[in-house]
DNA sequence: CTGGGTGCAAAGTATTTGCATGAAC
DNA sequence: GTTCATGCAAATACTTTGCACCCAG
């Protein structure tokens, strides 16, 4: 089961109401970027600051348990990080979808015409999602 | 031989300096992020202004002659649009080079577990390039 | 109790917009 | 001559910072 006070001990956060909150809504939904991230924590808390928020991601980031995702033509979306996959961008309706993908044979290729010495490695794929292509 | 002027006319924009210019630099160095086409083009057009960069770089996105990069841990970078390609970025020194990289293989296998329709796709690698292997 | 988090307000940074002037065609 | 680009200043958007107060450990 997941459990949101224990990841931030783990990573020698302080578990206060709003950093559970924080990291319940990403695991919930996946993806989110912080106008959404603050418009539902709202609800929970009327009186939240875009500043807790901002000061919270970017602690998470530090620590390495979040992660930024820039998506062409959006605003960028966090997620917790978990195994590598790739990511899928709805053009239509903007959804953000999580993939596993080999992209190991990229790497391959790149080995055959550059020293490059490749650290990580980011895909995203634009199209349109199933639902929006039965519209 | 490369010209921008014809390629703006192409487009549908009026030849100015400050575009020509815009383009040549890009043309030259291949990304630029907004920061340093300003600094660059101050040395020729000491008086222009970023709100030209900026609505030029937005006119020439909008014409699709122009491409918005956006990569991890950085600001983004523009370039000309040229055949589909792929990005590494060296974490060390920060620069940034093209690679082709035939990426279907990964289409290949999204097409085996999803349905989504892919319109484009973005590969970004994060890693050491060349030079900085060496120091 | 102590360190660090929160929310507010203010400051910074990044980007866009409105407008008068001037250049492109 | 008409259309549209430029540069400036102001406006907006996005993000960070400083500080007083308060909560987690």
């Amino acid at each position: 089961m997941f459990n949101s006070s224990i990841l931030l001990k783990e990573y020698n956060l302080k578990v206060t109401p709003q950093r559970v909150a924080i990291v319940d809504e990403l695991y919930k939904n996946g993806h989110m970027n912080v106008d959404d991230l603050y418009k539902n924590l709202l609800e929970k808390f009327p009186s939240i600051s875009l500043a807790t928020i901002y000061k919270n991601i970017n602690a998470m980031v530090e620590k390495i348990f979040l992660n930024e995702v820039k998506i062409p033509e959006t605003k960028s979306v966090y997620e917790l990080i978990k195994e590598e996959h790739s990511h899928l961008v709805c053009s239509s309706c903007g959804k953000i979808e999580d993939i596993m993908i080999d992209t190991s044979v990229l790497q391959s290729s790149l080995l055959k015409q550059s020293s490059f010495k490749v650290q990580s490695s980011e895909v995203i794929f634009t199209g349109v999602c199933e639902n929006c292509q039965n519209c």
